[in-house]
DNA sequence: GGAAGTGTACGACGCCCGTCGAACACTCGA
DNA sequence: TCGAGTGTTCGACGGGCGTCGTACACTTCC
């Protein structure tokens, strides 16, 4: 009957500038976002994405995602699914998101 | 009747992503773009901006201001004169010049 | 209760980045 | 010609970040 902590969040009205642009100044990260954002909300789990880091340094890059106001996170079952926060990251930084996921 | 050395410049054509991303993603070279971007072009020279570092690592900022095509630089009889690449800058990274000179 | 799957915490390691001092190159004015 | 001013380069140093293996916590299914 126990259960996990639930993981910290942090709001992107409460998020730096540089440590958005820190986020998302890494290749591996910013494959996250974008397989992110090409999935339905709440339907990837932390480990279903084709990074090519093993699970701790995986584990570290959504906690910087998270920290960063980009990803937020639910517990379902064993697993731990993602949602890009899309609207309200845009919200605080126009144009940042759109522009890492146009690509090059 | 010897010269100087032209300084490397990059396109921001040439330029990716992560190495934008990376040369915003500093605190220095966010003032630096920021007093830049207050001041008319070409009237700047490296010495001129109020940062706390030394000369040697001031100039390695605005090297890699250049190279992330955010800067200009000319020489001015001793000085080196600069220029923000604002127009060239934001038509390879819509909004990003916008996002870091709004402040926060 | 056990086993398998998922994700986090911790300590360690390596490397890159920002910084500095010192030496050097160049320009201009006295 | 010499000195002052400006900026780059070099080597060195320290700290931080990304990565890993391991151990642990939790959930679910058998």
């Amino acid at each position: 009957m126990t259960h996990r902590a639930a993981p910290e969040h942090t709001h992107p009205d409460k998020v730096s500038l540089i440590t958005a642009l820190d986020a998302l100044g890494d290749p591996v990260r910013i494959q996250l976002v974008r397989e992110l954002a090409a999935s339905q909300e709440w339907t990837r789990s932390c480990g279903s994405f084709d990074v090519p880091v093993r699970k701790a340094a995986l584990s570290h890059h959504f906690s910087v995602l998270r920290a960063a106001g980009l990803v937020e996170q639910r517990d379902d079952g064993p697993k731990r699914i993602n949602r890009l926060r899309r609207t309200e990251f845009d919200e605080r930084f126009p144009g940042l998101l759109d522009l890492v996921l146009r690509g090059d």
